[in-house]
DNA sequence: CATGAATGAGCCTTCATTCAT
DNA sequence: AATGAATGAAGGCTCATTCAT
């Protein structure tokens, strides 16, 4: 870490919620997604703060706006995430392998909630939302969609770059639905399997 | 009408839903799909019918139990169809085609909606609903389990079974947000790229 | 049956109600007794009746003229019960007696549920519907009051007529929530009681 | 405020309903009384009360609720008056004229809306609801009978104490049906001419 | 910042009634 | 007469949001 990524660092850190901000964020992605989002009710949400539930409306406008927090906070740092590893390693193998795990270590990790919430109410959010949130979606499946391309190149997968990463990037989401973490198998060998099904 | 006429229509009002019915349950799938169970209004769903929202009530006694007969049918179908396709073929490679393409007809075919709405909106089924159909999913993954542990005892396949086949559902079912059937590649395309995952 | 029951029968059906019409009349006593009338629905009368809920409407224009007819038939029996038994007998005594005796046989009788029907649910009777009883009303309890102003003037009672008169009829028509006619004290021992209430 | 004063009011503030409650409670007795428990909508009390529908159901779950509380709050205070009463009298006949009177109280006085929905609307209370109230309702009872007993010990009346006592009960309860209290009698002669149905 | 009573639009559902068959 | 699908007006209730304290 250079000394401007230590300033960008801190200037993140002053955007990062404030403690009140932070607790609800975190309450909501559990809540909405054990719940669903439209189920949910904001009295809820403040019960598991521990607030009353117009005290909400201090630090966010709306409820949709909580959902879009707790979904924008989620892709930035997945796709930020994501450029850091791709960064940190070489070769298309290691490339297509970095894909998933930062895609499983968000799906199943102390982020899983937000990340089930951001897969799942996609369609709750407002189309306003949706529209600010699209630019990152594309940036971070662009690199999805670079990493493929290589490995093509290099003859390393031999299927549609397009659809094998779509493909992919569904069996490893859809690991949401069955993986058990507290399972047999670790988080370890489940990136194994997905990798196999692109490589041979 | 005959006798015979009277008996075949019986037999098959008891299975198939009367015209009201039909017409609920088509329109229900849509729109619950295209707004989410919680989202949508018993009012929209009786305009998009062309009916009075009570009239609903009439044959179905709540909103839920439209959704419920909506995942019902559709359960009930998917299982009855891979059972049949699995019949009419022999091999473990045919047999995992056919999982696939059972899987994606429902995915993309004219059950979509309804099919979408499955797994969709699993929770927002009442938990006796989800016991309810509990019975008939088991039913059908275990189709899927048999196939994919002769695969490998066959030594097609290499990699655990459980593991593998929901790998391999979660990719095709996500073809759900990506693949238009309007495209450039045909269902067959996607069926090869599906099967190419878990067979060299 | 004799050809003399048979005349008989049919002349009382030309007067009462015919046969879909009685069944109706008596199932609505018990289930607006039961259930009181605004919580009873048309379905479940329909039901009780072993009818469709459209077909009462082929009998009765409107729910509320089932209670109408209802209260209309057992206020008049009622009167003219009442009427046959004060000219049957003779003195002040016997005549209270009658009073006492008429209203228990109609509140523990055949005629109960009707009875109740009529005390309980006069307010939800349309404001037409209790004008036109309300002169039957008015007449039964004339006859009330003629019996108690001759027993005053006799002597035999020393409380204001008017006063007296409601007390009784309210300790008596107060029954329908205790006395069990299956119990201990058979009715005729409950008119002794009530009978020493206003006669020493 | 002093201190003692701030513990007087939290102290009554448990006990007595707040602003709010106590207005929709007297709003609620007065139109259940006047239009019946079923007849009467949400809408119409929260206009009773100068508040919109939504806002009852800040105070009461429901409107089985508010119809629960108004029963409540009048049976125990109804109890309660007549154990004062009783213990402030000796001689059985004073006491039977407390039985009179506190019931005369209640249905004609200020708590005549909420003593004759209790009366009334008991079969309209959900079977929790009247369970919860049974054992108020059998204490109430309990002090006729007592009172009743022993009059009967002492030779005062002379019919079978469980009948007496619930026919002067309905007799007393029925005045709500006909006495009316800017009438020429006053309380206290129908107070009397209750009080001489039982003794002589 | 927090509170919590109040808002008011909207939701699912009920139900008496109608009417073509 | 009977049917039963359809009507449409309420009805009870929920809930995100506001605002005076």
């Amino acid at each position: 870490m250079t000394v401007q990524d230590k300033t960008l660092a801190s200037q993140e850190r002053r955007k990062a919620p404030g403690p009140a901000k932070r607790r609800i964020l975190d309450a909501a992605a559990r809540l909405f997604r054990a719940r669903g989002f439209a189920r949910s009710t904001v009295r809820e949400l403040a019960d598991a703060v521990g607030i009353l539930s117009g005290s909400l409306f201090h630090h966010f406008k709306s409820k949709d706006e909580i959902l879009f927090a707790v979904m924008e906070e989620v892709i930035i740092d997945m796709d930020a995430s994501l450029a850091e590893r791709l960064q940190a390693v070489e070769g298309s193998e290691a490339r297509i392998r970095a894909l998933i795990h930062n895609q499983l270590e968000f799906t199943h990790g102390p982020r899983a909630d937000a990340t089930a919430v951001l897969v799942h109410e996609w369609n709750a959010l407002s189309p306003e939302g949706q529209a600010a949130l699209l630019e990152r979606r594309r940036r971070y499946f662009e690199r999805w969609h670079e990493v493929f391309l290589q490995a093509r190149e290099e003859g390393l997968v031999h299927v549609e770059p397009t659809v094998l990463q779509q493909l992919l990037h569904g069996a490893v989401v859809w690991t949401a639905y069955w993986y058990d973490p507290e399972g047999q198998m670790g988080l370890q060998g489940l990136e194994d399997a997905a990798l196999s099904l692109v490589l041979k």
